[in-house]
DNA sequence: ACACTTCCATACTGTCCGGTATAGTCCGCG
DNA sequence: CGCGGACTATACCGGACAGTATGGAAGTGT
């Protein structure tokens, strides 16, 4: 039942923001009572708490999925760029909730522990990926860590621009924005390849 | 009256928030009553634009001091540049309100419109500065207006890292940064002088 | 002096919402 | 069977806050 009401929480703070969706809403999304919600959880910070930890765990799965049949460092990493980057484009529900969870941030030290955190084991989870390639010769950067940093702020400011411009949620542009962040990265192989043969465009992920 | 109000309003929301400042907090900064303030604002969503509009102009008014001794292209981009790394990195006021807005931005029709006039502005402003430094050969980029986007992006992104990260809140990461973006802009020279001649570096700006 | 306008202060109103109190139901165990 | 614990539903409470009503003050024009 906790777990079912951090998923009604996500959902609908997802969708709707933090401040507009009370308590009542969440237990009856649920399929319960306010009173029930409150047998679990202390508070509606707990229940905040519990929607992150629901949604951090879930981009792990999902990201995981994407990167596990491929074997080749610089497809894996391709693949994972490529889903963060279409979550942070078509994905309204990630960017509603991200961006209610940065302002919440901005005053409750907990939730901010909570997202650095998260944004931690994200950094850690691309430059594994980008060492694996780097050491496959694939990727030529000087520094990992600050070439997944920027990385990563360049991803939470495409989101942003998202919000402000619909044009960019495409698959078009997804692809574009992906191929310039392999670029940031320093992508010594894939960037020849397309310049050399045009049938490396039949390989780009659909 | 009311810009005191806007800017009254625009100074507590940009340091506790929107939903934790209330009207009766506002007026008092402001040195008057609520019932002065809804003489003067219609609603609380009539004070929060006119906040918007304050910052937005405030925005542009600083940063057109910042550049204005320069005439070189590059120097007035790179300054440009620095301002605005600079008010993403330290400005926590910055960080706040724009952060806010965004989020308010998810819901409000008006808000986001207000944003995205702003960006508007700020990316003509930009794509102003690169064409100027493109056409004295100062910077290579195919298309001004996609380096200015992803710039923009990653500025956006940079702030939001700033919140999670307070050490990168120093003026070495921000010029660290700045050369960064001034990279992804396809600056030609700055690179070439800078691993040419270490004199370069005193003139980089304090 | 009076009327009008602009602006301001104060008290009030009603809604919303997080949180609480209490009673009820169900299940497992001795 | 009775009891205790886990869980649930319902009614209630009090505070917060945006917005409203009303009266007052000051300035201006006739």
């Amino acid at each position: 039942m906790p777990e079912r009401l951090a998923q009604s929480a996500f959902a609908l703070f997802s969708r709707h923001g933090i401040q507009n969706v009370n308590l009542d809403r969440i237990a009856a999304h649920a399929g319960v009572t306010k009173g029930s919600l409150y047998w679990h959880f202390e508070s509606k910070d707990e229940i905040i708490q519990a929607a992150c930890s629901h949604y951090y765990r879930s981009w792990h799965r999902r990201i995981n999925v994407e990167i596990a049949p491929f074997a080749d460092p610089l497809e894996r990493l391709e693949r994972a760029l490529g889903f963060s980057v279409r979550t942070c484009l078509l994905d309204k529900e990630n960017r509603v909730f991200t961006l209610e969870i940065f302002t919440l941030s901005l005053h409750d030290e907990a939730v901010r522990r909570g997202w650095r955190q998260f944004l931690d084991s994200v950094r850690e989870f691309y430059v594994g990926l980008l060492e694996a390639a780097r050491a496959a010769g694939r990727i030529k950067t000087p520094d990992s860590r600050q070439a997944v940093d920027f990385l990563l702020a360049a991803m939470e400011g495409i989101k942003l621009q998202a919000l402000f411009d619909p044009e960019l949620c495409s698959r078009r542009v997804e692809k574009q924005i992906s191929e310039q962040l392999l670029r940031t990265l320093g992508c010594v192989e894939r960037r020849r390849a397309s310049a050399a043969d045009g049938s490396s465009r039949a390989h780009t992920p659909r």
